[in-house]
Order: C-alpha cells, then structure tokens, then sequence
DNA sequence: CCAGTGAGTAGGAAATCTGGACCCACGATA
DNA sequence: TATCGTGGGTCCAGATTTCCTACTCACTGG
C-alpha cells in the first residue's frame, strides 16, 4: 500500500532538499568564490548567523562543503567547496546567466565570469551526445519507476 | 551612506529570489513534463495546495508561467511555461544530473531524458565563446560595481 | 439526486526566519 | 593591566511561512 501521496521520486527534488533551502546555494556561490569564512558569508549574503551555521552544517554533511582549519591558535575555520559542490557551479552559472538576461535584462550586471579561454564565460547547456544545445522542444522525459508516469502515478 | 549590511548584488540571488522558493523549480518541472493543471501539480509535487497556489501566482507574475483556460465551463486552467519559463528547463537538466551522480549515484535513476539526437541527455554546461566545458578552475569572476569585490564589500 | 473532479479557501499547529544580543578565545593597543 | 576588535559561533522572542486537514463552490456524468 504505497502511500498514494507521495510525490514523484527524482533527482532534482532530492538535489532541491540538499540546496534548495534558502541561502544554501548563495553559500556554494560564495564558497566558489573563495570567500569561506564565517563572517565573509555572513557580509556577501546577508544572512542571520545562525541560519548560516546550520545551512553550513548542512552542506558539510552532504558532503558539498568541507570545513577546514587555516588557524590553530586562535581557531580559525574555513569552509571550502568538495569535487562535488564544485560541479554544482555550472548550475549557478546557468542562473547567473538566466538572471543576467531575465531579471537585468542585460544591464548592469553586477558581476561578470571570465572562462579561462579568454572570453566571457556565457554558459550554455548542451547534449554531451550531440553537442548540440539543449532545448526544450528537443527533450522527451521518460519515467522509470513502476507507479509513475511523466504525467503522474499510474493507475496501479 | 549605503547600508553595509546589504548582500552581495547579484543575478543569482535575484534569480533565486523569484525560482527558489520551495517548491517552485518542482513546478517548472511539472509543467515542462506537460503537467501543467492544478491537482496534477500538488500529486506530483506534493505540495499543500495553498502553498502550490501562492507559488503559481509569483510564478505567473514573474513571468515564468501563464495561466490559461482550456475549459470554459467549467472553468478549467492550466499552467504553461513562457519561453523565459523554458529556458529555466536547462538549470533543472543539469541539477538532474548533479542529483543522478551524486545523491542516486548513477543507480535507480528514476527518469530518464531523451534528447533530439536520440541519445539520452546528458547535460554539459559549456562556454558560448570557447565551446570547452565549464569548470570551476577556468573561471574568473570580476565584481563590477563600485563598493564590492569579489572578497566581500571594499572599504568605501 | 448523488458521487466525483478541479480549483481553490479557511484555520490552527508546527516549523522557519529574523535581527539582535551574547559568549569565548585570542591579539593588538595603550 | 584594561580595553577593543575580530572570528566563529549560540541563544532568544517575535514575525512570518509552511503544513495539514477540512471545507467550499461550480460543474459533469449517471
């Protein structure tokens, strides 16, 4: 008797309950920009200390974050980004570009990307099959847990 | 005398200002799948309807959504994505993908995405100029307005 | 008439967020 | 010595959100 209102099982919402809380991907930002210090985060992101620590907290345990540190006396922490939290900068970068084009609408951006080929990094997703970009109409989803459908759970 | 305690600007944080509230980029989900009616959204989401209510009407609001009738009597709606709701679906492919490696770690994958070319997509976040994929060791990023850096707020 | 569906509202409890105050260890200053 | 400043937090009261269950309303189909 499979609880009928359990929500579709899928990797972007286990992804969103790692690092969709509030502020928790403005960290990884931060952390890839090499500001891992407390107080640093506390100043760039603009959030209460204590929801800080335990988003912190947080991203260690799920191994996105490590927490190492540069002081012995005093003890001084940084945090810094594990293989696995780097690979979440793509995404960031992919919604600094869709916040560039959507929401400042090309104007004043507030911080530009270089790519180390020498340009401006504008991200752009594409099929590692192909290499040809990836668009909505070119996408078909398929689900492959018994009980669900991409429309929805099955009729059992 | 700017307040020193604001956050850093930044289009990420305007980005997710709009999309990262719980739930939301769930929805994006549903409606790029083509799920775009109310009771289809809170089964495969599984969220509280009224927060599910409150979320599609930012969402229409900022754009990234419509509501359409498509019954007049009775009354009947359905959500769809805007082109600029659209081009949100590359960050989910590629937070799909993060979660498919690290949290599922590549076993059970509960869907799969087939892309045009006829493979099944695996999402590269690449360099428009260079074509290179994106790593983190290959980015720079430069602040570009007065009163930050990249380390934090400067010193006036 | 009755049951069912789609799209919500209503209301109270639970969780989360907020801004600030506080703590502790240390180093620097005076 | 006393005091200040800094880094890295914790704790708290109050506001805001979110959750969950139930309810409504309009309509359809039998």
């Amino acid at each position: 008797m499979a609880a009928t209102k359990d929500p579709r099982p899928c990797s972007i919402a286990d992804a969103l309950a790692l690092v969709g809380e509030k502020y928790s991907l403005l960290v990884l930002r931060e952390v890839c920009l090499g500001n891992g210090r407390f107080d640093q985060l506390v100043r760039n992101i603009g959030a209460p200390r204590d929801i800080l620590a335990t988003r912190l907290r947080r991203l260690v345990d799920a191994g996105i974050l490590t927490k190492r540190v540069y002081s012995e006396r005093p003890q001084r922490f940084e945090y810094r980004a594990t293989p696995a939290g780097l690979e979440l900068e793509p995404v960031l970068m992919t919604l600094k570009e869709w916040g560039d084009r959507h929401i400042r609408k090309g104007t004043d951006l507030p911080m530009a990307v270089e790519h180390g080929c020498g340009n401006e990094l504008v991200p752009v997703v594409t099929c590692r099959a192909c290499g040809g970009e990836v668009r909505h109409e070119d996408l078909t989803a398929h689900a492959q847990v018994p009980g669900w459908t991409v429309t929805g759970p099955s009729a059992a």
